[in-house]
Order: structure tokens, then sequence, then C-alpha cells
DNA sequence: GGCAAATAATTCAACCGTTGAACAAATCAG
DNA sequence: CTGATTTGTTCAACGGTTGAATTATTTGCC
């Protein structure tokens, strides 16, 4: 609202993320001509924005692709797949994770350590990420890949400085990760909410996803990353998403966080597993497929309430999917039936206006790569800081 | 996300806009040389943004304020509260409204009709909003105000094209209001829900109020209007805000809608008055200012459906007020403390960010006056519209 | 094979808006 | 009255985009 004033240099800060954001989303590598002609800038000025890109190796071109027609060919321009990298970390309570993502939005490389993160003293589980880091850093450098920054996903809240003030399924508070995360020798860290990191990586997925959804995580505890006109919402203070503590019914089963009733009770991941009498996740769902009837019951029930908070959101927020993910991705042949019957029943626009329900396409890696997204993304937005920052 | 070029002129446009706004939001009306400090432009281009300004009647300068110290004394800079006005006009269930606000934000001019407009004809009715628009023209233009747009307060869901798909308390369902208001000679006209206009009211009100707060309408129906980051969220489609349908109990009482538990069943204005045996809001008030045990009970149990109902908002968008509008607004001493409690007990991360429950400053002028303060913004936003509306 | 048509990319003078410094205007303190 | 101080304007310079002309490279046709 109270932006600051536009000076010359800010014309071409946008167009530059103008002209890369083109390269990026087009079905073919275009050329400048094609860019022109989207952009409706004019092709002296597309030239000489591709050639500041080239320079600063964040376009490539490639070769002439065959044309129909007469005409000089033109030359193919792509992110290049050399250019600077996202490092993408996660904690979660029962694995750590890292991935690299180049410029391009491909997944480089990724590594997963499963083992439980609760009896560890946060210092320790964060070393044990740098070390992880470290090694992500090292594989991608092998490939040639400069590592421009990192994103830590924690299933937590975080503040906008990178300090945990609250998580409670990995017994964290106040846990300031930037400077446990130190040894990252100068490498720009930014720590984020496992769910709203998730649903960047949703939105960056497919090639055009829709602009504004809900993510539901279901894990332990249910997250939310909000997604308006194609940008993460994270709320006044940087809190929002917190899902799992929607009352479903207000004199329900009392909660750990005081209230009762919450969301978390009847369709945590607890609560499933308890409700079905499964051991873990995996059980749960072959059980499911076998067609037990008390676990496809449970399911339905814990699915019944995920769609009466959802419909909630819905009706506030008017978003045109709902992405399962978390567990909910591998359990939505089940719970998704009653997600959207509650929906159809509660939600005002439905007949005019459905709203998609479906499964995470990223799945468990959905933080992850999205946290590597978040780094890339922050770079194709804005080229400008990445170019002044190789050429000073 | 996927925004256009930017282009030589768009640079002027941006700078207009900001050196209005900068001239309106200050405290005291600020010279030349404050804007520029304040917004980090030169002097020099301030001047020349200003004249232009003064030139399109948009600003004006003021005698110099009596200065401490030496200098040349500075021109102030005020709104000029002879340029462009905005129209607003409301259509409600028992009443027709109109008012007049100068570009300063002032409102100069107000009208009501109360009158049941149910069992009216959509055309009538439109015919009649004309009528009292043309008064309201007519009023403002023999002050020396040249109205520049119209905005139209509807409850009920509108189109981006201002057809009313939806009201059901007024009967209405695809009513295509453009047309409708065709009488009022080329004045552009904007139709929005009541509950937006209502909230984009409480905005503009205070000098500096919460740039991301939840403003609640109370009336037969319930409506929220959503402000995010100092900006209307009017959803991916436009029809956000339905709080009236969130599910308080999944099985409780069936509601118009089809659905059942909706919080309309529990505050809605029937069932206050319902469960308090009144006969209308004014003796609602009275008997609670009585004391009498029944009402006090009937208006502690619709606080608290209400509480559960914004509990869920605040922990999934965590927005720093909610404001209390429409009936709720002169209930707001008998509602609040629920409200409130409901929050305590409900919202994780109330302990360190608390969440401010107040009833609306506006009262039940919110949306006439917010509807017309739409259109002044659009102008105070983007001056450069205006500017060559007059010199083309 | 050669030439015209077509399309892509670059070059360059012109234009537009902002900048920075110099300058004129208006006031106060002594 | 004079110097200090702050406001507002003027003007050459600069950065960035534009549009037209030019060069480059291919296809299609005779």
């Amino acid at each position: 609202m109270t932006d600051g004033p536009v000076r010359q240099a800010s014309l071409r800060e946008h167009n530059l993320g103008l002209v890369l954001r083109q390269a990026a989303n087009a079905m073919r590598p275009p050329s400048r001509a094609d860019i022109a002609a989207a952009t409706s800038l004019t092709r002296a000025t597309v030239s000489a924005l591709v050639d500041d890109l080239i320079a600063g190796g964040l376009l490539t071109e490639v070769g002439p692709a065959p044309r129909a027609g007469a005409g000089r060919p033109a030359a193919g321009l792509v992110l290049s797949a050399s250019g600077p990298a996202g490092l993408g970390l996660e904690i979660n309570v029962d694995y750590l994770a890292a991935c690299v993502v180049d410029l391009a939005g491909a997944v480089r490389h990724r590594d997963v350590r499963h083992a439980d993160q609760r009896p560890g003293h946060p210092d320790q589980v964060l070393a044990e990420v740098a070390e992880l880091a470290a090694d992500a850093r090292a594989h991608a450098e092998r490939e040639g890949l400069a590592v421009a920054g990192a994103a830590l996903a924690v299933p937590g809240l975080v503040t906008a400085h990178g300090v945990v003030r609250l998580a409670p399924n990995l017994g964290w508070r106040d846990v300031d990760v930037p400077t446990g995360l130190a040894a990252l020798d100068g490498l720009p860290v930014t720590v984020d909410n496992e769910a709203n990191l998730a649903a960047l990586g949703e939105l960056h997925a497919g090639p055009a996803g829709p602009a504004s959804f809900l993510y539901v995580s279901g894990e332990i505890g249910i997250g939310a990353g909000i997604v308006l006109h194609g940008a993460l919402f994270r709320g006044a203070r940087g809190w929002s998403g917190e899902l799992g503590h929607v009352a479903v019914r207000p004199d329900g089963p009392a909660c750990s966080c005081g209230a009762r009733g919450c969301l978390e009770q009847y369709a945590g991941q607890e609560a499933i597993l308890r409700a079905a009498a499964a051991g873990g996740i995996d059980d749960l769902r072959a059980r499911a497929t076998a067609g037990d009837p008390g676990v496809l019951a449970a399911l339905a029930a814990a699915g019944a309430a995920l769609g009466v908070a959802v419909a909630g959101v819905v009706n506030l927020l008017d978003v045109e999917a709902v992405v399962l993910g978390g567990i909910y991705a591998p359990l939505a042949p089940w719970l998704r039936p009653a997600v959207v019957a509650e929906i159809h029943r509660r939600v005002l626009t439905d007949a005019w206006s459905p709203v998609d329900v479906r499964p995470s396409v990223l799945g468990a890696d959905a933080a992850v790569v999205g946290a590597a997204g978040s780094v890339v993304r922050a770079i194709r937005d804005n080229p400008t800081k990445w170019l002044t920052r190789i050429i000073p």
C-alpha cells in the first residue's frame, strides 16, 4: 500500500523480471520477438534486457527450432540450467531432508535421513541439518551449480526473523535457527513453516495450477498454506494457516492447545490411526485398499471433519482448489469423497463455481522442493539483485 | 503475478499516486520538501508532480503555516475539497441510502429512505436508487463538487461485472445492476457486496487502523469483508466473505442454504431476536441495557457462536483485528466478551499476538460511506486516470 | 541458382522522467 | 542590514524505453 518511489532503475528491475518470467512460463523456448509480443515491450528493449540476463548467467540461448515458413530462425531462450540454484532443507518429526533445485525448476539432488528428531536437542538437529546441507551443496557444485541461498521448512510457527516460536510436535520453543545454522558459511537462509513452503511447491509444480488454493498438510498436526492470487499469504504477523485448531465441534474432545473440538482431534494423524486401530499410515492404507470396514469408516469420519473445516475456508476465501498434502495425499482416495461432499453441502457458491479437491502432486517432497524452489523464485522475480551480486 | 510491462509513463503514474497519498496521509499539510523527504524522491521531481496534481484539481496549496526557526515558509499541500467526489449508494432490506464523499474523505451529503425493499421488483428499486443518486449528485454540484463515479452496496453476491448473482434477503437473483442504473447518464458505477464496501469504509475511517482485519457485518444474513495488508480481498472469483455459512455445529439446525449448523442459525438477526423473544434490535438493546437475563443469555450464546467462527478465521488468516459491524455494532457491549473469550480459548497465537475486537466506528453508515470512499480512493491511488480524463 | 518475401535481431537518434546541483525566494536571528 | 536557513524552481545530464532503419538469415518461387 504505502510503497516506495519508483526511479528509473526500478523500471529496469521490473522489466528484467518480466522478461525472465516470460521465458520461464512459456510453453516452448521463446524468441526475443516472442517475448516482445507477449509483454508489449519493444524488440529493442527485450534484446537489451536479454543481453543482461545472458551475461548474468540466468538465460541461455538454445539452437534455433525448425520453423514453418520463411524468415530468419529464432534463437530460443531458456532459463540457464547452470545458473544459481536453491537449496531446500526440511526438519520434520521423523526425518531430515535436503534437495537442490536449479533455476529452471528441476530437482537436481535429493537426500533424506529417516530418524526421530524429537529426542535430540535443537542444536544437535541443526548441526545435522548443516551437515546435510553441506553435502547437498558439494554435490551441486560438482554438477556446476552455484547455490544462491537456502530455505528451511519446519513444522511450527516461525517469526519473520527465522526464530521457531513454537513447534509442538518437535518439542521446540524459541529456537533461533539462523544462528544455529551459521555453519553454512555466509549462505543466506530463510526459515518458514512447512505447510507454507509445501504450498509454494505445489504452486510452482504444475505448469499452470490454480492461482488461489488451500494446501492442507496432514501430519501429526494439521497445517495449511494459503495461496491467494498466486502469492503465499502469511498473515499479518506470519501466523496464518493454523487449520488444525479450527473448531469442528465447539464442545468436542479436548485438544492439546487447551480448546475443545479442534480439527486435529478428528483428522489429525493420531486421531485417524486411533479410530482405525492402525499402527501406521502404510498399514492404514493397506487395510483401506483391502476394504476393511472399520478403516473405511474412520477415514470417512476424518474426511467429513476435514470437509467441514475446509468448507468454512472456501466460504470465507473463495479459493479455486484444495490440495490434500502430507499424509492426506496417499489417503486421498478415501478422504476426498467426504471432503467433496461437505463442500457441496456447505459452500454457498458451489453450484456455479466448483472447487477442485485434489491430492498433492509432489507428495511427501512438497515442503523441501517448495523450499528450494522459493530460493530460485526469489531470483526469478527480482533478477537485478542476483545480477548486481555477480557484477557489483 | 503476471503483471504488465513498465514504460516511462508508468513511472509518472506511480509517483503521482505516491505524492498524492503522501499528502493525504500526513498529519499536517506537508510541503513539497516534506514529501520529497518522506518518499526519497527529489524536491525537483516532487515539484513537477505537484504542479500536475494542482493543475488537475486534486491538490491545493494552503497558506503557509507559522514556522519555527529560519527559512522560507512552506506552502502546505492538501487534497482539494472541491476536487472529484465519490457517490455511495446502498440497497438494503429496509432502506436505501446515498452519500457523497469528497476527495479528502469528508462526508458532504447523506440521505436515507427507510422502506421495505423486498416487495418491489428490482427494476423498481433500482429506479428509486437512480432517483436518490440524481438528488445526491445535484446536491453535490450545488456545492461545487464534480461526482467522478458511483459505487453501489448490495447485501448479496455480486459478479465482477456488477450482476447480483444472489441476494437471498432481498429476493434478488441475477439482476444486472449496471443496465438497471443506466439512467445516471454516463456515470461509471461499480457494484459490490455490502460487507466488502463496509470493510473498506472502516479501513479508511481511522487515520491509521489495522492493515489486516475481518469486518463482520451482522444483518439478516452475516457477511464479512476481509482486508489483508491494507487491501480488500475479494476471493478468486469475487465470492469471499460468506461467514454466515461457516459451520458452528456440523449437525446443528437446518439453514436456508441447505446445510446444517451455519453461523447464521446461531448469530443471525432472526436467531438472536427469536432466542431473546424480542421484537427488534432497539427493543433488544433496551432490554439488554436493563439487564433482562433472557436477553443477556441470548446475546452471550450468539456471541459465543460468533466467537467460534471468528476464532477459526483468526487461526487461519492471522488478522490483527475483528470489527463488529451492522447490528453487531450496537450490540457489541454484550457480544464482545463472548467473542473475545472464544478467541482466547481457541486461537493458538493469541498469547503473544492478541487480536483487537472492536465495534465498527462508522456504524450503520459503513457500507455507503465505504462505497463513496472507494470511488475517491480509486482516484487517489491512480490520479493519472483522472488527470487524463480532465485534460486528454 | 538467384531473387524476393519474411522474420529475427541490432543499432541509433529521439523522447520521457528523474536526478543533482546551482540558483532564486522568503523568512528569522542578531 | 546581513548572514543563516529552508523552500521551491531551473537546467543540463543520465538512464531507460521507443520506433524506425538496418543487418542477418532463412524459405519459397521462378
